[in-house]
DNA sequence: GTTTGACCTGGAGCGCGCTCCAGCATTCAG
DNA sequence: CTGAATGCTGGAGCGCGCTCCAGGTCAAAC
């Protein structure tokens, strides 16, 4: 049988906010979700691989917008499939562009640190009064 | 002698906008810049080494009001280099869990590149009609 | 039956980090 | 000297991605 969960387990599981949940569909990032009988959301297994998908493309940089085309593409069916992964492969090189920047900038502040410690050594306390 | 730099050189050197680098003056993240006779800016080297430095910070994630405070002991003078220190190896730790998240989540999506690849070679071409 | 808490909708509001604009001054090329 | 480009200030505006709120409905415990 398919276990459908509350909004409150998908908030605990997906990891995003009731709000952010609600914005998501209402923007149509994900498929309108079944309801219960009085109206009450109950997300399917499914609705959490796809939130987790998104939690992927969000927190590794994506825009809505682009995130919105994706889902749109996914409606669309099995046609899709190679449009789908060119915009991925597309992602993945800008995600791989934007790690190698922050390394080159960590680094940076690393060489900073370094300088700043060696500061430490020389000067080690300032005593206030002599 | 030492090396000034016109507003427009400037943008071109540091990568910041015009708007930015005079925001940045504004909300204190650099100090005062020197100006020429007529009022207009004239950015030092130092103030290029800074602004370096502002990049860095801004480029690995830092909010404007934590660069704030940076710059502020900065401008303290020496006995803050602890202070200095203990900042950025908070946030050169900060930018380390960043990384992670990101090759995580980037793996992840590289699952579903691969998935979808395999999808594409089973199922060579849809030809429309039959 | 009533209370408590989870959930509903539509729409307004917000925090961040810039970005743009009007209206004016300065600089510089020709 | 004139015109175009560059720069100045203060303050308004904006795009993004949520987040909050009012005013209700629904569900489950007592």
């Amino acid at each position: 049988m398919t276990e459908t969960y509350s909004p409150s387990q998908t908030v605990e599981m997906s990891g995003f906010s009731l709000d952010t949940l609600r914005y998501y569909e209402k923007i149509g990032l994900i498929e309108p979700v079944r309801r219960a009988a009085g109206g009450h959301r109950r997300y399917s297994d499914d609705d959490l691989g796809w939130l987790d998908m998104l939690r992927c493309l969000r927190g590794t940089g994506m825009p809505i917008a682009r995130m919105q085309s994706f889902a749109e593409l996914a409606r669309a069916g099995d046609e899709t499939v190679a449009q789908r992964l060119a915009l991925l492969e597309e992602h993945d090189a800008a995600v791989e562009a934007e790690m190698e920047r922050l390394i080159e900038q960590r680094d940076k502040i690393r060489e900073k640190i370094v300088y700043y410690r060696s500061y430490l050594d020389r000067e080690p306390v300032v005593c206030e009064a002599r």
